[in-house]
DNA sequence: CGTAGTCTTGATGTGGGTCAAGTTGCGTGG
DNA sequence: CCACGCAACTTGACCCACATCAAGACTACG
């Protein structure tokens, strides 16, 4: 457990206007002078994958954007079972901007590079600033959505539709699909976390994970030849196996 | 499935200075001027238990607060297994406001008093309107953060654990007990939802609900004389059975 | 006092968990 | 370049919590 003060976090700079996610984060609606305001405001940190972020119960003392890489969000019971309650990706938002104390850690998946501000100071811009709360309130109502899906998934799926619906999700992650159409056809995507990762996203077991990805293999709905990748033959194929 | 302009819709009026959730709903921040507003755009409409406020994937061109009772959201799969995704009372919001097609069917649970605003003037006037965004964003962390909660829920629990979680939540509620300390001591309540719906919300059967109900009995941790309220007797003992 | 909806209870089945070996991949050092 | 060690993954055997199937029992309402 450490927080955002890292000794081998490495320090990195990148100017707003050529941000790979000015587009898409928080700060997605901003104009020239709300840009300026943020950008004397925020400091890039590098985390390394496997490092804490944020952990339950603790202050945070920043909040800010993914600008590369994988992020995840657990909650655990007292005897050590523990859930995957959010995965985030390059532009969502980390850390409560109106709640000091963390609901679960924050852990980087992967590589991470964020975008931070000190939470006092963005919480009052984000007063000041109606196109961040409306950008900020737009992207929380996409993940209450997604965390509404995920409801249904851990609630009435099997696991092989779990598992289905996950590579799926990446899949269309992947084919930079949007809320509109589907994705059709072949897609290979990498994948950000490990098996036990995925158990844990997905309310099973590292074996049943591991299980069900060969038989999924062995009837052809994926295929891969190592871990941290699959290729999808037929997206049509996977959608009809994640079951909606 | 019937939408909110239902025959047997009653309706009824309340000053919002008189109004029950004049302090927690979206307008919970709304200076004089800005409630004036609100009070010229609002209609009550009351639904009865089991209707349908807003139906999957149609457009919902309503949206609002819920002034009394208790409203459902679910999801379901196309070969029916369903999934409740949200439980709304009375302040909470119902409906997207920026989004229009509903992501989920809205049922009211009990008998429901709604303050409703079209969907297109609410947008615009909370765009104009600082306070009422505030607290929605507000809101929507609160229920992001309680979805997060049920997910861990529906993931890592056993059935148990599952309904006396739910069970708490709602002597909680009853309690009135504020996200700081919790509740002690004995707790009667009312439950909202009949066996078949507390299944749709914790993720099991019937059976496997109505068991365990029997079964806590049994053990002492609550007791009850008809299916559709609980006394529990020492909450602290519910909370260990909860299981965090 | 009959019928329908909801709830309870019992008997049986099964998907996924648990426990226990392997196996594979990869970085490290000889 | 190979041997070693470790972590992640795979596979198998067995088990159990919850689902499924099937009666009953309670309540409400005509």
């Amino acid at each position: 457990m450490q927080s955002f003060a890292l000794p081998n976090a490495r320090f990195s700079h990148i100017r707003c206007g050529a941000c790979p996610i000015r587009e898409r984060a928080v700060c997605a609606y901003c104009d020239g002078d709300e840009i300026a305001k943020l950008d004397a405001m925020k400091a890039y940190r590098d985390v390394e994958a496997g490092r804490d972020i944020i952990a339950a119960g603790e202050d945070c003392a920043q909040v800010g954007s993914i600008v590369k890489g994988v992020v995840k969000l657990t909650k655990s019971l007292p005897d050590g079972r523990t859930q995957m309650v959010g995965l985030l990706f390059p532009g969502d938002f980390v850390g409560h901007p109106t709640r000091a104390a963390a609901e679960f850690d924050a852990t980087a998946a992967t590589d991470v590079t964020l975008c931070l501000f000190k939470r006092g100071p963005f919480e009052a811009l984000l007063r000041a600033t109606p196109h961040l709360e409306q950008r900020l309130l737009e992207m929380t109502l996409t993940e209450l959505d997604a965390a509404r899906e995920w409801l249904l998934l851990l609630g009435r799926k099997t696991a092989r539709e779990r598992i289905a619906s996950f590579l799926l999700m990446l899949a269309r992650r992947a084919a930079g699909v949007g809320r509109e159409r589907d994705v059709v056809g072949a897609v290979e995507c990498d994948l950000p976390l490990s098996r036990g990762e995925m158990a844990a996203y997905l309310g099973l077991t590292i074996e049943t994970v591991s299980r069900h990805m060969t038989r999924l293999r062995a009837d052809g709905v994926i295929d891969f030849d190592n871990a941290r990748a699959v290729r999808i033959p037929d997206a049509g194929t996977l959608a009809v196996e994640a079951g909606d």
